[in-house]
DNA sequence: TCCATATACTTCACTATTGAAGTATATGCT
DNA sequence: AGCATATACTTCAATAGTGAAGTATATGGA
C-alpha cells in the first residue's frame, strides 16, 4: 500500500534528520566538525590518499558537494590536498594530524547517540541496519 | 560497541539521503516540488489552517527553516499565509487548488519509492518503521 | 495598568547539498 | 600523431537547513 511505505519513507527521514541535529551538536562540541565533515574525514582515513570521486561514491553525494566540503576541511587544517602524480586532474586527499585528531574526537560523541539507537531499537539495530544498507546498495545504481 | 552502532548511524544516513534524492528527482518530475516541500504540504493538509510554529514541531526543524519553506511554497502558488484572527503574531496557512493538487500528485511517486524500499527491508519494513518512529520520539525532547 | 516574560515569527551568516554547464587532462582508436 | 570521448574536478544558482539575535504581539501577575 502506498499508505504503509509513504509512512516508512517519512519516518525514516525525520528519524535520519533528528538523529543528525543532535549528533552534528555533540560532535561540534567534542570535536568541533559536523557529521558531513566526519563521514568526510572516515572515508579520506579509510584509504588514503583518496580521491574525491571516491568520497563521492561512498557518501552517495555529488562530485560538487565534495568539492566544497574538501575546500572547507583544507581551509580548517583538516585535509591536505595535492595533484596526484599518477593523474593530474586529480587530488590525493589525506588527513593532516589534526584532521586524524578531529576524526578521533568523534568516537565519543557516536558513542552517546548510540546509546539512544540502541535504546529505540534493541536487539533489532543489526538487522536495521543490515536492511539499510541493503536499501543503499539498491539506490546506488542509477 | 561504538563500532556498531557509528556503523547504524551511517548506514541510517547514507540510506536515508540516498532515499531522499530518489524521492526528489521522482516528485520533482511528476508534481513539480521537492520531498521537503511535500512534507511541508502533507502537514497543512492534515490540520488546515496550520501555523507555522506546528510545522516545525511536526518535522523537526527549526522555525526558521520552516519561514523560508512556507516563502517559496506562497510564491509558487502553493500555499496560502494569512494573519490569525486568534493571534496576530502567527499565520494560518492552508492549501490552494494547486498546492492540493501538487500533494496528490506525490501519491504515485511516492509508490515508486515505496517498492524499492519493500524490496530491500521486506517483511520487516513495519517493524523498522515502528522502531524509527520510537527513535524519532526519543529525540524530539531536547 | 504596567511590566516581565513567553510566544510567533523574521533576518542573517553559514554549512551542505543538487544539477547543469564548464575546464582540463587522459585514453583509446584510426 | 590527432581526434573523440571519457574522466576528475570546478563554478554557479538554487534549495534546504542551523543557530543566534531581533521584532512584534500576548499574557499573567503585582
Amino acid at each position: 500500500m502506498t499508505a504503509r511505505s509513504s509512512r516508512f519513507y517519512h519516518a525514516l527521514q525525520i528519524a535520519a534528520h533528528r538523529l543528525q541535529k543532535r549528533a552534528d551538536q555533540a560532535l561540534m562540541q567534542a570535536a568541533g566538525i559536523s557529521t558531513a565533515q566526519a563521514a568526510v574525514l572516515a572515508v579520506v582515513s579509510a584509504g588514503q590518499p583518496m580521491r574525491q570521486n571516491q568520497v563521492a561514491a561512498t557518501l552517495g553525494l555529488n562530485e560538487s558537494a565534495v568539492t566544497a566540503m574538501v575546500t572547507r576541511l583544507v581551509k580548517q587544517g583538516l585535509l591536505t590536498r595535492a595533484r596526484s602524480e599518477a593523474d593530474s586532474r586529480a587530488f590525493d586527499l589525506t588527513l593532516t594530524p589534526a584532521g586524524d585528531a578531529a576524526l578521533k574526537a568523534t568516537e565519543a560523541p557516536f558513542a552517546e547517540v548510540n546509546a539512544l539507537i540502541d535504546a529505540a531499537l534493541g536487539p533489532d539495530t543489526d538487522a536495521a541496519a543490515k536492511g539499510l544498507r541493503a536499501l543503499s546498495d539498491r539506490l546506488s545504481g542509477g
